[in-house]
DNA sequence: AACCCGGGGTT
DNA sequence: AACCCAGGGTT
């Protein structure tokens, strides 16, 4: 007995009257479809949406994005966060070029061989641009099932998330796999709400629910602690000559990786440039997944125009049009622009 | 399997 | 402060 096997009528019925308008459903092309899902990926929809207009201005066909110079990619990326997802994006757009005669692969197994596409987004990819009855599984549809269910399983683990993917596989209407898995993410986002506050009176799953019958709504799904996070201590300098900011590039591997950043090192640390006058700027906090920046300003007055090698001297057009730097440094942007 | 990789909204 | 988000890659 099976409460997944009650889900896909109500859940259809349910989506076509509840569906959010959303710019890539208007005109699901394969590379609609798979910029979206890649912007989608740990983001939620409303953080998308003005970078997936900008995006589609600039770089309109898969051929424009294989063609991009990788600044200018990093530049419309600025602030989405995960920026090896950008460079994936653009390492796929050749591979299709390349491996795939310039046109998109249109199976499961073929979309896996894509930088960046992995079993969720291959599956989205598939069922939502060409048909194929394929599941797409990420977290919210790991909380639908895990409640449906009533599967006490670690939604982290391996093998609950393949048995809840068989189970939904087995379910899965063949005639409409994109909706049947748009609606399973869509009454995750909003409906089956995490940290045990579902809406289960508006909910298409409610007359079968298990979690909702044995009101374990607030125990499912089953997911491991994560691990605390490790704070830094950083002093940001914030070099100046004339009406210009010093600049950096940052490594091309890590955190943040090849973005532009203003020099910055852990604290304590001396100025990295010989400085003609030297003050206290303002404090800036950052919290990403796994460190947390704690950033303390320092204003320094270049004694003279020369930089580490590498380092550039950008004004107010070029910090706006050339360089992408993360929003780690937003709380500098004040600072730096009274300057420029 | 564990860890790395952003940024922001919700609770 | 904790949680989580239309996850994937690397080690």
């Amino acid at each position: 007995m099976n409460q997944l096997d009650q889900l896909p009528i109500p859940l259809l019925q349910w989506y076509r009257e509840n569906a959010r308008v959303l710019p890539w459903r208007s005109d699901p092309t394969p590379y609609h479809v798979w910029v979206s899902e890649i912007m989608l990926q740990q983001t939620r929809v409303a953080a998308v949406l003005d970078y997936y207009r900008r995006f589609m201005e600039a770089l309109p066909t898969v051929a424009d994005l294989a063609a991009v110079e990788e600044d200018r990619l990093m530049k419309l990326w600025q602030g989405l966060g995960y920026y090896n997802r950008a460079r994936n994006l653009q390492k796929a757009a050749r591979q299709v070029a390349e491996d795939f005669g310039g046109a998109f692969p249109d199976t499961y197994e073929g979309l896996l061989t894509l930088s960046g596409v992995g079993e969720y987004t291959a599956g989205a990819i598939a069922s939502i641009a060409f048909g194929v009855p394929v599941p797409a599984v990420d977290g919210n549809v790991l909380r639908v099932v895990a409640r449906i269910s009533g599967d006490g399983g670690d939604i982290a683990r391996p093998d609950t998330k393949a048995r809840m993917r068989a189970a939904l596989q087995a379910v899965l209407p063949v005639d409409a796999p994109g909706d049947f898995n748009q609606a399973l993410m869509e009454l995750g986002a909003t409906v089956c709400l995490p940290n045990g506050a579902p809406l289960c009176d508006r909910c298409p799953a409610a007359d079968f629910c298990t979690a909702r019958r044995e009101e374990r709504t607030g125990e499912l799904p089953v997911k491991a602690a994560k691990k605390a996070r490790r704070i830094e201590n950083r002093t940001v300098f914030l070099i100046f000559w004339g009406k210009k900011v010093a600049l950096r590039r940052r490594p091309g591997r890590g955190l943040l990786a090849g973005l532009w950043e203003y020099p910055n090192e852990l604290s304590p640390a001396p100025c990295p440039v010989e400085a003609a006058g030297l003050s206290g700027g303002p404090a800036g906090k950052h919290i990403f997944s796994h460190i947390e920046w704690h950033m303390t300003a320092q204003i320094v007055e270049a004694a003279s125009p020369e930089l580490p090698e590498g380092w550039v001297w950008a004004d107010r057009a070029a910090l706006e049009r050339d360089y992408a730097v993360p929003n780690a440094f937003q709380a500098f942007a004040g600072a730096v622009e009274a300057r420029l």
